[in-house]
DNA sequence: TCTGGGGTCCTAGGACCC
DNA sequence: TCTGGGGTCCTAGGACCC
């Protein structure tokens, strides 16, 4: 049997954590740049706050229902999410963490029937106290099943936060009451495919035969279809090392128009992709950068910016992928400030393991001198913190500023943002 | 005026090999 | 006029997830 364990409205959740006075009522979470609603607690959804909407559309509705707003504030929730996993894992040494609020764990051993249920209960309760983060637990044969038996978990309070599918019975009833698009591994597209031919619920997909499943999905529906009818077959991996890394943002208000301003962003961009391809210990062979303009714009001109460019040996030297982005940027770059860039960002891919890098014959770099320099300089950032020795060109910062003006505190990550307890 | 960020996996088709 | 058979690797694009 697996475990699905799942944050309630995670980054709700996070800032009621420290702030008593927000636990009975409506909250909401905004993406970067405060631009879209991207986390809600039960009354701020039950007020009809629906998931991704812009702001600027979702005010009147947010003020008009004294709604608390917050910035998103990711230090805060990388923290919480810490925390959470860290419990969690005493539960269960087999344990894979999917997202920054869910894991799935492996419950093999640990019982059957009640006694398990007793134990989620117990994983649940702990959770809550430990952390004052609220989970739900879903508990099934297989991955897919998991999630539907976590979908129940949150709708019905009578299961106290945990819902197990352990018989035929229960699994058919589950997947009959379940509109197809709810389930895990079927999206929006899929959803239309099968409506169309059909399939209501996740138990009219079980019923299909599997060649047909497969002509439709291919073999990733097929994993799904299987997993429903109760076969376990989706594995998913630690990934410690990740295959690419992407640092973007959107820019606020208009836009940029200087090359000089886009330069400084896409600087700190490539800066943030060397701090996390060293965090996983590996190098990357290749860079793309890209600059867009906004998509939503028709009546402004575009002229979108995406170049890719190969080391001749893979690396994860701050100052080299800092000027190699740039370097892509400006050969790139229009040439005039008619444009409005909205958004732009660092990839780094073909990742490997820093210790297997290819030599390149005809390499002239000194690639000792550059290995002392960057040591001495992380060196530095590791104890001051990141950037407090940078790449002229990342600059101040000032020209690219994101908007977080309902920013809560670092509660959790700084000594100056601790809370405070009064006694009188 | 204002619309997020970061990932993975699969497939088809092209280029190439002997 | 007639033009094989069997592979691998790479890439772009689509679909999905949170």
């Amino acid at each position: 049997m697996y475990g699905l364990v799942d944050c309630n409205n995670f980054y709700c959740s996070c800032e009621r954590v420290f702030n008593p006075a927000l636990r009975d009522v409506p909250v909401v979470v905004l993406s970067n740049n405060d631009g879209c609603v991207i986390a809600r607690s039960n009354e701020a959804k039950a007020l009809g706050i629906g998931m991704g909407v812009p702001y600027y559309q979702a005010r009147n509705l947010l003020e008009a229902n004294k709604v608390a707003v917050f910035s998103s504030n990711y230090a805060l929730y990388g923290d919480m999410s810490r925390r959470v996993m860290m419990m969690l894992a005493d539960f269960s040494p087999e344990l894979t963490q999917y997202s920054i609020d869910e894991a799935f764990i492996d419950l093999s051993g640990l019982g059957t029937g009640n006694e398990l249920y007793d134990y989620g209960r117990k994983i649940v309760k702990s959770i809550g106290r430990g952390t004052g983060i609220p989970v739900t637990m879903g508990i099934a044969p297989t991955k897919t099943l998991a999630k539907v038996a976590g979908h129940y978990g949150k709708r019905y309070k009578g299961y106290g936060g945990v819902c197990m599918i352990d018989t035929d019975e229960k699994r058919t009833k589950a997947l009959m009451g379940l509109p197809i698009g709810e389930v895990w591994g079927i999206g929006r597209r899929n959803k239309a495919r099968l409506e169309s031919a059909g399939v209501r619920t996740a138990w009219d997909f079980t019923r299909l035969s599997e060649s047909w499943v497969r002509q439709l999905l291919t073999v990733t529906g097929v994993r799904t279809w299987q997993e429903l009818r109760g076969t376990s077959c989706i594995d998913i991996d630690e990934l410690p090392q990740k295959k690419s890394i992407c640092t973007s943002r959107s820019f606020a208000d208009g836009g940029l128009c200087e090359l000089g301003k886009v330069e400084e962003a896409v600087a700190n961009f490539a800066a943030a992709c060397s701090r996390k391809l060293k965090q996983q210990h590996s190098c990357c062979a290749t860079l793309t950068v890209f600059a867009y303009t906004s998509r939503f714009r028709t009546d402004m001109p575009h002229y979108p910016i995406n170049r890719t460019v190969q080391f001749a040996v893979a690396t994860n030297d701050q100052q080299e992928i800092v000027s190699t982005a740039v370097k892509a940027l400006r050969a790139e770059w229009p040439g005039d400030n008619r444009y409005h860039y909205k958004k732009a960002g660092v990839i780094t891919w073909n990742t490997m393991p820093d210790k297997a890098i290819q030599a390149d014959l005809f390499d002239t770099t000194d690639r000792e001198k550059q290995a002392r320099l960057a040591k001495a300089i992380d060196t530095i950032n590791r104890k001051n913190g990141h950037n407090t020795v940078k790449v002229a060109v990342q600059g101040t910062g000032s020209a690219w500023q994101l908007k977080h003006e309902h920013s809560s505190k670092h509660y959790t990550t700084d000594i100056k943002e601790i809370i405070r307890v009064k006694t009188q």
